[in-house]
DNA sequence: CGCGTTTGACCAGCGC
DNA sequence: GCGCTGGTCAAACGCG
């Protein structure tokens, strides 16, 4: 994948549906519109979904150009036989943060690590550890401003949080900070 | 000893 | 077809 912009021109009315604190904001449009990037907390929110949202609340057909990066990920998790690209929704937002691993509740994996290009941090591949929970997510920093940690989820998990999420209440705290502007 | 990390290899998709 | 790149696997290793 290409490297995400580093804004969005979007004005969705509603702000995430942050009352649930368990990251499954499945059709939540949480874009927030950031264009100088002197914010200094929550930075952003993609989502990059193709499933057919069945909300009726997404009926606006602007909303394709909210998602930053439409461009594929070529997300080819058959790598069986026949199976079907099933491509499961990913939702990458940055956060200004000194740490690379945001504690968001659950536990975590590493499985793999590269060299992105165009990015002198490496990227980081974890893995929901929850039995038959495979959430997946990506943690990188960017090279351009390296306060900014992207990470990105990928699928949902359908599981408890196991673990006290202070510092993910805290990011959720600036999420709906800087949604509702 | 169990669980998580590290790290190189491997594989598949895509662009040229 | 080939090379590049992203994503995953798995063995080795480290730590509590």
């Amino acid at each position: 994948m290409e490297s995400y912009p580093t804004y969005f021109s979007c004005s969705s009315a509603t702000p995430a549906a942050s009352s649930s604190l368990s990251l499954n904001m499945a059709n939540s449009h949480a874009y927030n519109e950031f264009q100088g990037s002197k914010s200094n907390g929550f930075l952003g929110l993609m989502s990059e979904m193709d499933v057919p949202v069945s909300n009726t609340n997404d009926n606006n057909p602007q909303s394709r150009n909210c998602v930053g990066s439409e461009t594929d990920h070529h997300a080819k998790l058959g790598k069986k036989k026949g199976e079907k690209k099933v491509r499961k929704p990913r939702y990458a937002f940055q956060t200004r943060s000194q740490v690379d691993i945001l504690d968001d509740g659950y536990r975590w994996r590493k499985y793999g690590q590269k060299a992105v290009k165009n990015n002198k941090y490496p990227r980081s591949y974890y893995r929901c550890t929850h039995q038959g929970c495979n959430v997946k997510k990506q943690v990188q920093r960017l090279t351009k401003d390296e306060g900014i940690v992207v990470t990105t989820y990928e699928g949902m998990h359908s599981h408890p949080i196991e673990r006290s999420t202070d510092n993910f209440e805290h990011i959720l705290s600036q999420m709906q900070i800087y949604t509702t502007f």
